[in-house]
DNA sequence: ATAGACCCCCTACAGATGTAGTATTCGATG
DNA sequence: CATCGAATACTACATCTGTAGGGGGTCTAT
């Protein structure tokens, strides 16, 4: 039930399945060749890992291969990065973490906009 | 040169340090102890790490005990980390993640008057 | 000098992570 | 049937992290 940690090279393969499911290890091997070189088996571990974190999830295909889909919504595992982040950097403030990344960015008149427009929006609640 | 990765525990550590330095080992484990319930043994290996790191240096003081001062400054550390984090969950945009911070964020309208303000001014530039 | 208090160095050890290799099984093919 | 290739499972191993323990110096007050 609670959304587990997930490392590194583990949301590499989350981000392919949040992409495209279910996918088979090695169809998911040839998607990330390009990006990461990875060796197959390699892939099969992080897949098994993240099966038992409960973050993906197995059946089978109609050829009886064993495909992956995400257990877990790609939103609530950034919920939960986010927040671990903000505490490490910036002491659980928001602010600040608005600050440096409203100072670190390099938004468009259009973006600046929107964000304007989403902040008066998080007051009104 | 290039900033060092901090491990949460590290963190810690660092952070205390960023507040005020030099201390020492012990200085520290007392400082922490409310938090953490370290062992002094726990603080001097993740000092020792750090210093191999190159995230903290030494010298001694008076009494010839050695202390400890950050070698990084805190904000490079939270570029480092900021960075690597706006990769993980939000493919490197920074938009999306103003918007999410933007969104969870309970700020006050000060706060938000602020934050406009730097919105504005990071488009001057 | 002896017992405490500190300080420092080295070692330990389990769990997570990155990155595979090996062995086995099962169905398709010659 | 013997084999080859795909899929699966089990094992490996270095590094990093979290969290210490042990043992040996040094200074200081009995």
């Amino acid at each position: 039930m609670p959304i587990p940690e997930i490392s590194e090279s583990e949301w590499t393969v989350m981000e392919a399945l949040w992409e495209s499911a279910p996918q088979t290890a090695s169809e998911l091997t040839k998607l990330l060749r390009p990006k990461t070189k990875w060796a197959e088996n390699t892939v099969r571990t992080l897949l098994t890992r993240l099966v038992e974190k409960g973050a993906l999830a197995t059946a089978e295909n109609a050829s009886g291969t064993r495909v992956f889909s995400p257990a877990v919504a790609r939103d609530a595992c950034v919920g939960v990065e986010s927040e671990s982040f903000m505490q490490r950097a910036f002491r659980g403030a928001s602010k600040p973490l608005l600050v440096h990344f409203a100072q670190t960015a390099q938004l468009s008149a259009e973006e600046v906009r929107e964000l304007k427009r989403l902040l008066d929006q998080s007051l009104k609640k």
